[in-house]
DNA sequence: AAAAAGGCCAACCGCCTTAGG
DNA sequence: CCCTAAGGCGGTTGGCCTTTT
């Protein structure tokens, strides 16, 4: 049995908006404010799911959206966050005003990516194409080991970063602490290419205990920190891996120092 | 001029997390 | 705890428009 989607109940409209349904849900939401999504199609008169409305505010309606074509320093900025968030949209959004996750996704596939392949840089690494294939497609446990090399040397350069411990080995490395713990499922499961760290807060936490939800924070050096038993997780601006993030941070906002 | 191919983008789909009962 | 609904997200699709053959 497939899942239900949205408006399952009643035979609600779908596809392409009309100029009249747009007065509706503007008209509505510039006066009421959206409240609880679910209920604003009832409210406004629109024969369309919440979610529908909802898409529909925030990709087109809403008023501080910045209309026309990217320029060439958003371009850059996408890029540059790209290889720092991977595919997070929406968090990139948040750091471009104006713009909306999905313009950015579509900018992303359809411009962007190519535009990279041309300029002869692998868009999924944001390496040369040449490097990139040659690491995938010969050894990817070599090309893993040399950026974490890379990653650790880059780190070690700036000391007002903090002590960082690779996930892969759970060694601690903050101060006089230097624990060692060994690697769980739960580790490799939400770090499969080794590229978070973690920030040791006490002696007495173990990795183990930190699993697995996580509370978003903010930590001076880091785009992305949570904590929990004690435990910091951090993720470096620098080494940000593509896709290896939990789940349960995503919608958390990161927030940059 | 017509058909095919490619590009672009709005919107949908399905999954996950969260909140509330 | 468990269940359900809502919200949020990224991936994907479908259709319109433009360019190429």
């Amino acid at each position: 049995m497939g899942r239900r989607s949205c408006g399952y109940k009643q035979k609600l409209r779908k596809g392409l908006w009309s100029p009249d349904e747009d007065e509706k849900l503007l008209r509505y939401i510039t006066k009421h404010g959206h409240g609880c999504w679910s209920s604003v199609p009832k409210l406004a008169g629109l024969e369309r799911c919440g979610k529908s409305c909802r898409l529909r505010w925030i990709n087109y309606l809403r008023p501080d959206l910045k209309r026309g074509g990217f320029s060439s320093q958003e371009e850059n900025l996408i890029i540059q966050l790209q290889s720092v968030l991977g595919n997070r949209w929406s968090q990139i959004a948040a750091r471009l005003p104006g713009r909306t996750d999905n313009e950015i996704k579509n900018l992303w596939n359809s411009s962007i990516k190519k535009k990279l392949m041309q300029k002869g840089v692998d868009p999924n690494t944001h390496k040369p194409l040449s490097e990139a294939m040659l690491s995938t497609s010969k050894c990817p446990e070599k090309a893993s080991r040399e950026l974490d090399t890379a990653i650790s040397l880059n780190l070690k350069e700036d000391s007002s970063k903090p002590s960082l411990v690779d996930v892969s080995s759970c060694r601690i490395e903050k101060g006089d602490d230097n624990l060692n713990a060994s690697k769980t499922s739960a580790h490799q499961e939400f770090f499969p290419d080794k590229r978070a760290f973690f920030l040791s807060q006490t002696k007495n936490s173990t990795p183990e205990h930190q699993y697995p939800r996580f509370q978003a924070g903010t930590s001076p050096s880091s785009i992305a920190t949570s904590s929990h038993g004690g435990w910091q997780m951090v993720v470096d601006r620098q080494t940000r891996p593509c896709n290896s993030i939990p789940r349960t941070l995503r919608q958390h906002d990161i927030k940059w120092s």
